[in-house]
DNA sequence: CATGAATGAGTCTTCATTCAT
DNA sequence: TATGAATGAAGACTCATTCAT
């Protein structure tokens, strides 16, 4: 019982990753993928039992990546760790989340609506805001403000969406990384000026 | 009879316009139009020759506000009009053309997936884009760092994503306009902040 | 709003009717029936939204009679009510039931694997068991016998496939008629016969 | 090797026979039953040249031994034998074919839909109904009611369809050998019951 | 013998659009 | 104008079967 032939396997995976990143998994439809992998529309079934299936395959490392990102950032003691140290944390682990699964998180955010998936960013954003008013409320910052937070939908999004902003540009490793630095820092810095400045 | 008839145009594209904000242009079937609209699908096409010029139709104008909002923005001479005063226009125009188009705006930016519009939000991104970059290299302050140019990139980008998610919650005209004016106000002290900080 | 042209919707029922007699409902594809209906597969689905939308328009009524039937059937009181009575009734009832839903009948019970409905003649057999137990237990007939009920069984399955084999045939009305009288006077009788010698 | 090889094959066929008899002819696959089997789909062709000879192979032997039990039951020499002896005979060989053949008889009544044998049940019930009106006539008992024979079909129907809700009630052996014995007594007993009345 | 690879014809269904009346 | 009727191309997916190794 061997497995199938890795390569065609490697080839359809590629191909669909392709089209999925420049059309979205809707309009990316499977006789394309056969087309443009070479090969028949059934025999994609003999690698994938389902156009979803082959979406799965592509984005199932990237999800627990990035959900173990979310945990460790939203786990961390504050009373053990300064402000740097969670900067330059937080630096190091998002690197290392967007560089090595870069497209793979632009098939999750960008590119699955009509996937089970289609509202992962969404759900990513809520689970952040969630957290910043947690951490603010602690800090006796955020009492009547509660009922609107837009203020810190916004801070959630601009994070979330700067951070896939990089990732969208496309360029090297190097380049990824230099920049998620100076996103992360100025993020940081730019967030305690607006507590300064609106909430306090 | 012409009232009946201007009658039944504004029904579908009210109609077509709730089903695309609903659920994107694509999803959006013309048979649901018509359900909907309480028409047969044939009489459709009197009215309009085909989906895509529904959606021109419903977008025409909020396109040309945009135009017109971009161009008055950009067009300012900065040499005779300071910080404040720009800050109070710029509000001013965009609580304009964003309760004034807000539908409209939402079905250009989040639901054209499929028209041949619908990479206009990055276009409009990247004009903003270029005209800081302009900005800043006619105040000296950008030199040698224009070829890497993501913090400006994202500073365009925060800028379009912040103004879209007031406009996707959806509340009151007021509410909208309360957010907008502080969250313009906030953006340009950030900018600034940001410019000290990173360029200078 | 007028409905669909009547003649086209009755002769696509009529050819999937046929079809579905004579394949079943799963062989029966929509293709077959739309080219022997000679109109274009999709123009199909204009007047039914579905191949069992189909199925289901020609056996609703017959399901609702056969419901009738098994009611009124069930619901006599054997003490208002003497066997040649019943027996008269029962033939009047089936007689009706069965001419005027001879093909559809078939359908339910002869070409309905997978559908929905596949294991109706099963559960109907069923019930009539239920029913004859029911009865021979009042009687105080069924004692000891109840763990081993295979003949009533037998004695349900006959009435009904004898039923069915009646309308297999698929005669004149006449036929039929004459026909369920018999044989349901035979049935009667013989169940009788059935019960003096293996029961009491 | 030989020893190994015949044991794939009957592992193919035990595998078939399976989902023959759970899913019927036509939807149990040869996908389905090469997984089941624990061996690859085109190996299945190295045994097996289709999936009805499959199919044929499983049921070859039933279908010959039904052969020579009909034969059997009809070739009897009405002169030489009384009834009891022929309902003790009829019981015996009925009972062989039933236990031995119990789940082939199945594949060929109840999962055969799909094969070019789907209609052999309806074939051996006609051959009953020949038998018995030949019988009858000999014994000048049907005269001019040959033309309507509706009755005496129903009796071969009767016939196989009570000994086939015996197999199908599939419990044990000696469960079916009781039944099948009650079944024909009581069925032979019907059967004159039935001529005295109807046909005399 | 065994298998992974491959496929063409088929399944039901959807949809934007056209046409005749 | 209004509409019922019609359709071709496309969608995901299944399946019995063949073939090269």
């Amino acid at each position: 019982m061997q497995v199938l032939k890795e390569e065609i396997k490697l080839n359809i995976l590629q191909t669909a990753k392709e089209l999925f990143l420049e059309k979205g998994f809707k309009a990316a439809s499977m006789s394309m993928i056969a087309r443009k992998a070479g090969i028949s529309k059934s025999n994609l079934y003999n690698y994938f039992s389902s156009k979803e299936s082959i979406y799965d395959y592509l984005t199932k490392s990237a999800y627990t990546a990035i959900e173990d990102v979310l945990n460790s950032l939203f786990d961390h003691d504050p009373d053990n760790i300064n402000l740097e140290e969670y900067t330059a944390l937080s630096s190091k682990v998002l690197c290392m989340l967007l560089t090595k699964y870069r497209n793979e998180i632009l098939l999750i955010t960008d590119c699955s609506s009509g996937t089970r998936h289609e509202s992962y960013k969404e759900a990513v954003i809520d689970r952040i805001q969630e957290h910043f008013m947690m951490e603010l409320t602690k800090l006796n910052i955020l009492n009547d403000h509660k009922k609107d937070c837009f203020f810190i939908h916004y801070i959630a999004v601009s994070l979330v969406e700067g951070l896939l902003e990089i990732v969208r540009h496309n360029k090297s490793d190097s380049w990824i990384k230099n920049n998620i630095q100076l996103f992360v820092e100025y993020y940081i810095s730019g967030h305690s000026h607006f507590i300064e400045r609106y909430l306090k």
